[in-house]
DNA sequence: ATAGATAAAGAACAATGTTCTATAAAATAA
DNA sequence: TTATTTTATAGAACATTGTTCTTTATCTAT
């Protein structure tokens, strides 16, 4: 008697396995992320994880580079008149990214970053980080920021934002209308950092 | 023959597992804080976890509010002359917990803070939440701060400060003077917020 | 001092990340 | 096309961890 096994086609099963993770990851959550429930409804085995992320890590990794060519893809806005206005833009970009992808936010800032990543995860994120820089920059070079290290104002505006949505996501607000305290709390910190 | 089991004394057993679980959590982080190991750091055996504080969740959350004790003291200054010098003062406070106690902070913030909490932890943290809309509000009534809505405006000081030192524990930061970073941002802040 | 109540020790259980092994599918060669 | 080698997957097995169960040492009240 031979085996009962049968053996899925190996074509496309790591995006299977990607997009799997990723729905899991929104309706369970971070506990609810098992690498049973992925394979399973991946259609694959457990081992078909470890043979194409090595870990459960692995996998992990894989989201949150998705995570950060989604959120790059969110920032990323066309140029406008106003450098400053574009940056403004870009980050309630950011801020829809977040709200609309919680756990994987989560999974990217509160998780991931904490652990040892990969160079090419680290590139990635480094790059948003950078179009933030970049907007930063030529808000500086427009005169509607001050200062002079546009990496230090830009690091200084993540930190505001991630705090937000960050504070946002865990169910923590007091205000009534959380967009519109967001884009006060940005606007408060550009007018704070406009020439005098 | 009897059997060799020995009992540990039941006097401040709690204390000593949160004590165990602190120190262990700042040494291996949260992956390694395993309630075996707590329990046996106390002398006592994991049992002696659930039937103090029922899971290991109970125990993450008497963490929790051990967490929000400190973080309530160490934003807690004595009164100034300036409302707002108060207020930043509370909040290099609130940076150098966090600084000192980076896994800890951690747990609160991105952890728990994400869980279904006791009401008495709920409590606990807004109260913490509490004091700085306090300072908030006694900047406003100097006019020092402009608005109308002090926790509104409280909520957005501390989404700031929260990422600040979120991204900065997490290794991101690309300012050489982290601590001036910080206190550049704040300052940015409220200088946005001061009356125009 | 004795009896009952309490809670802790240690074993056992369930779930999860990971590894191992047999083998089905694919790739290659003749 | 057929035989052989390689690859990667299915399913079982293993280690660790949160949790529960059972026995029994300790505590408390009389």
């Amino acid at each position: 008697m031979q085996g009962t096994r049968t053996r899925t086609a190996s074509v496309a099963v790591t995006d299977s396995l990607i997009e799997a993770a990723l729905a899991i990851l929104e309706e369970a959550g971070l506990p609810g992320l098992t690498v049973r429930d992925v394979a399973s409804r991946a259609g694959v085995a457990p081992m078909g994880v470890y043979s194409r992320f090595g870990s459960k890590d692995g996998l992990l990794e894989a989201l949150f580079m998705y995570g950060f060519a989604s959120l790059q893809a969110a920032i990323e806005t066309p140029p406008t008149a106003s450098p400053l206005t574009r940056l403004r833009t870009g980050c309630q970009g950011y801020r829809r990214f977040a709200i609309h992808n919680p756990q994987l936010y989560h999974l990217m800032f509160e998780q991931m970053l904490l652990l040892d990543l990969s160079p090419e995860a680290k590139d990635l994120a480094q790059r948003s980080f950078g179009t933030l820089v970049e907007r930063v920059h030529a808000a500086m070079t427009s005169s509607e920021l001050a200062g002079t290290s546009s990496t230090e104002v830009a690091q200084q505006v993540w930190s505001a934002m991630h705090g937000a949505v960050s504070l946002e996501i865990a169910g923590v607000h007091f205000a009534t209308d959380r967009a519109q305290s967001f884009t006060a709390m940005l606007d408060a910190l550009l007018i704070g950092m406009a020439p005098r």
